[in-house]
DNA sequence: ACTACCTTTGACCACCTGGTTAAACCAAAT
DNA sequence: ATTTGGTTTAACCAGGTGGTCAAAGGTAGT
């Protein structure tokens, strides 16, 4: 850490990541983000103009932090099935300790899918040359006989879906946090193993 | 169809449920649920006396709706395979219909998690019976040397996830409404597969 | 001490929000 | 025709909302 120190504009923006993943755009005050960051707020308004802006970059934070990891694994040089095992690792760790995150970021996509692109942009990123790294692995490494976009899909399903309905699982089972932190940890290696066990189905002989 | 003719309040609440599916419960108006309803927004209160109330109405239809189709397939007399099948087809298209319905209802679960367990009693479903039906099928119908809580996981995953990704899955690979579509009609034969050729890797020998 | 510039604050505002209320409406019963 | 009861409306209100603004504080250079 070579600045421990937070500067004003940096201590607002992590009040507003904590009030916003938490609470969503239309549950987020903007006196809260204040009350949070410990200052006035309009210091808020003085350094991010309005509400729709500081969203924004809250916005973008999360979904840079999600989907770079994705990207990065991906395209590495490791095998498949390391991939997936890595990814899944680290996305199962990772969400667990935000477990806002995704549902926020679904949340926003559905009221302005039209930053997507130009998000993806500014983070260096292609979807197609990502699902090309995809296609090559599983139609030439592993010879498999399915598309590897559905196969892309169930991962990311697979990964993301049981941190998003904690609550559900939760209440309805009546997981305590050791037990669900437990259930999460067992997710590591049991979505790496049915990813592969299904994949073998595929196999062309 | 005994009664073509809605009753005010009907009308009152099947606005309400456009309203809070698309915008959630903060983000909805009173007002726009009044006009949505087409009648005074006086009357919204009349009916449901406050937001709270109507929004209570609104989630626990939407709720009852979604693990009703769950509950009734898995505890029916059908195979195991038939019935990932069944559920998954169900779900797929009932979902695709009311792409909404499963963000909202996620979102409210973080909210007010402890409504939950009422709720099941409300729609007469118990989850321990439900987990153990499917236990019965997994450990001695199949014989198979996996937790059984992980695959039922696992499907809810796969059927739902897709869906609720919808934005997210339309932008970054730029489906048209169409293909979409097809993609969500293919999947109601490619995710019981891979689900089934998973459970093939499990098989104890 | 003065200036110049960035930072921070409290007071304020126009607008919107959920909610209330009293009065009007209207069909059925008397 | 009148009463009665549920239904529907317009007008209104208190509190909260995002956002503005002028002034005060603070710091570095002169």
């Amino acid at each position: 850490m070579e600045n421990p120190v937070k500067t004003t504009e940096e201590r607002i923006l992590e009040a507003a990541k904590r009030v916003f993943h938490a609470k969503g755009y239309d549950g987020a005050r903007m006196q809260e983000i204040a009350d949070e960051a410990g200052v006035n707020k309009s210091l808020v308004h003085y350094y991010y103009r309005n509400k729709d802006n500081i969203f924004q970059a809250v916005f973008e934070d999360a979904f840079a932090q999600l989907i770079a990891a994705l990207n990065e694994i991906f395209i590495s040089e490791r095998t498949f099935p390391s991939k997936i095992e890595t990814f899944i690792s680290y996305y199962v760790t990772f969400l667990s300790k935000n477990p806002y995150l995704p549902l926020f970021i679904l949340n926003g996509l559905y009221e302005k899918p039209e930053q997507i692109k130009t998000m993806f942009e500014k983070i260096h990123l292609s979807p197609d040359h990502l699902m090309q790294q995809i296609h090559l692995q599983v139609k030439e490494e592993l010879n498999l006989d399915i598309d590897p976009f559905h196969i892309f899909i169930n991962i990311l399903a697979l990964s993301i879906f049981p941190v998003v309905a904690r609550p559900l699982i939760q209440t309805i089972f009546g997981f305590s946090n050791e037990q669900i932190g437990q259930f999460y940890e067992e997710r590591k290696t049991v979505v790496p193993e049915f990813i592969l066990n299904a994949l073998k189905g595929y196999e062309k002989r």
